[in-house]
DNA sequence: ATGAAAGCGCTAACAG
DNA sequence: CTGTTAGCGCTTTCAT
């Protein structure tokens, strides 16, 4: 089954192999009566074009990369898979790069794109710094997602962490929890964590409570495990929390575990929010209150910016925000 | 910055166009003294391949796609993080494709291959039929997962599914359950459902006990939260079941949260088993004991019978199977 | 509206 | 050990 050529059905249909490219591409400049011919030449060989070809002969890929710490994490999952949809919107496929939270693996996603496999990156950096990331773009369509400063050249698409962690931490408050800590694990992304941090502060400075080093609950490991693990240490140093807002999902299950495991109730003895409302909050014994980013505008924001720089755009970076909004489950009450 | 060329980086070094690719694919032949020569150029230029006209040449693509149902649901997560550290050994890159169980799309995975854009597929069908894969197939390189009967021609990797069911089933028994429930979809894979119903009736017929059909719970929506509301109605209806066996480890989580929230204790009034092993089991109240199928061994048979396809072996199809283990967790005791 | 010819950048015979 | 010559299959001027 020696693959079928554009110039195999042109000799078929009777035409040139211009004509039939034509056809096959929708182009117009083709009269009916030899489009039905060549589409009929086209289906008895079953003739599908080769895209490498195509991508060599027009310098596009139609691919994007979409690169991220971990697909098996479910925030990262969903936002694959909403990306999926959204660039099939446009035509595009998806190459996903995890990272693993790896500097290296970061670096080499700017690199990579010399291969020209894709004709853009959409990238949630966790370990590069802005002046790495501007000194390895080059000319390459880059969209940034998260936390991470942008450099001045680079679009870019999310929630205002600063105001969401408010909002999180203003929850526990009005439920009446006074003693509020933060968890979380600088190593995952410093500096998403300072303005989660922020914003805690922030909230809390307002209700008038001056924020308690002791109730910073920093873990060792940036794991589910090590959310329970720093939770139950603080409990041992004797650090007295009635209300415990967490850097992520994971970490605030693996948290409320350590702590029904110890005896505490949640959320009657401490009220838990956690941060990104993947799937599993819905199941978790209680169901976790959680800040729910707008995923999906994030996701769109995004191609449409990388559609935009795709087509030429070369301005400066974009910074857009995209909304979010507290989910209550019964991990703070009902 | 337009790119620049194995020409470009030729004429600096001054040799020809052949040599520089030799030296850039590391292949022999080529005096230390020009490599050196040539070397300096290709850092001087900053020359990178360009991938796409390689494919063009070679006729590789150096790309894999992997097709499952959903990005999301963690056993697919997991599948997917190992494929992609497995094809990196081969040099190869993962293109993932979801088919939301959708016919159509399991039916376009096949086809697109013609795109030329990847070297072989690898696929977990849970709705197309053997005939219809067959039919599609073509001189597709080709590797099944899962539990789908593969036509004569494809490899195909699983786990012994009636014999993990009945490790399954005789460990409830073992833990003094009696009265053991199966809870499934048809909907989700039917083939799969199947073997695992006769895994779980064969334990409990070599225990003297005889199935009964008022306890195979099936479910309105293949869901975890039709997983909660089919062990729901089932209690509603009188049926009574002091062990349970789930499809998968979501339908266990989503009807542990309901019995749980009818006032029955896990595993004190019912003892829970699950399937896949994902994450979350460990984190789940309580943790719950599930099959564990051995991804990596999956992952890597199959990428192994993958690379023997592309390299041109086209004997009949190959039949794989992988191991398991029970894991057992505090939703069956301790 | 259709056809002929010239590449896209690379690899792979085949000479030298 | 190095250089020359054809393509890979498609798109795209430029004629016709």
């Amino acid at each position: 089954m020696p693959a079928v050529r554009l110039q195999d059905v042109a000799d078929l249909a009777g035409v040139s192999l211009k004509t039939v490219s034509n056809v096959v591409r929708n182009k117009p400049h083709v009269s009916p009566a030899t489009r039905k011919k060549v589409q009929r030449a086209v289906d008895e060989l079953g003739y599908v074009p080769n895209m490498t070809a195509r991508r060599l002969a027009t310098g596009r890929t139609g691919m994007l990369e979409l690169a991220f710490p971990d697909i098996q994490a479910p925030y990262y999952a969903e936002i694959a898979s909403r990306m999926f949809d959204e660039a099939k919107k446009y035509d595009y496929r998806l190459l996903i790069e995890q990272t693993r939270n790896l500097a290296e693996n970061e670096r080499a996603v700017l690199a990579d794109r010399e291969q020209g496999l894709v004709d853009g990156v959409i990238f949630e950096p966790v370990s590069l710094e802005t002046s790495q990331i501007a000194l390895l773009k080059g000319d390459l369509s880059l969209v940034m997602l998260g936390e991470v400063e942008p450099p001045l050249t680079v679009d870019h698409v999310a929630i205002d962490n600063i105001a969401a962690a408010k909002t999180a931490t203003q929850h526990l408050l009005d439920r009446g929890h006074k003693r509020i800590a933060f968890l979380a694990s600088e190593e995952v992304n410093s500096s998403t964590v300072k303005r989660r941090l922020a914003g805690y502060e922030s909230a809390l400075r307002e209700a008038g409570i001056e924020p308690d080093p002791d109730l910073y609950l920093a873990m060792e490991k940036p794991t589910t495990d090590g959310a329970g693990e720093a939770v139950v240490a603080a409990l041992e140093r004797g650090a007295e929390f009635d209300g415990l807002f967490c850097y992520n999902d994971m970490f605030a299950i693996g948290a409320m575990r350590a702590l029904q495991q110890v005896g505490l109730q949640v959320p009657g003895d401490i009220g838990v929010v956690g941060w990104n409302d993947i799937t599993m909050t819905r199941y978790s014994m209680p169901s976790l209150t959680t800040i729910a980013p707008d995923v999906n505008a994030m996701c769109s924001t995004a191609l449409t910016m990388m559609m935009e720089r795709i087509k030429g755009y070369d301005g400066i970076g974009r910074h857009k925000l995209v909304g979010y909004h507290l989910v209550q489950r019964e991990s703070t009450g009902i």
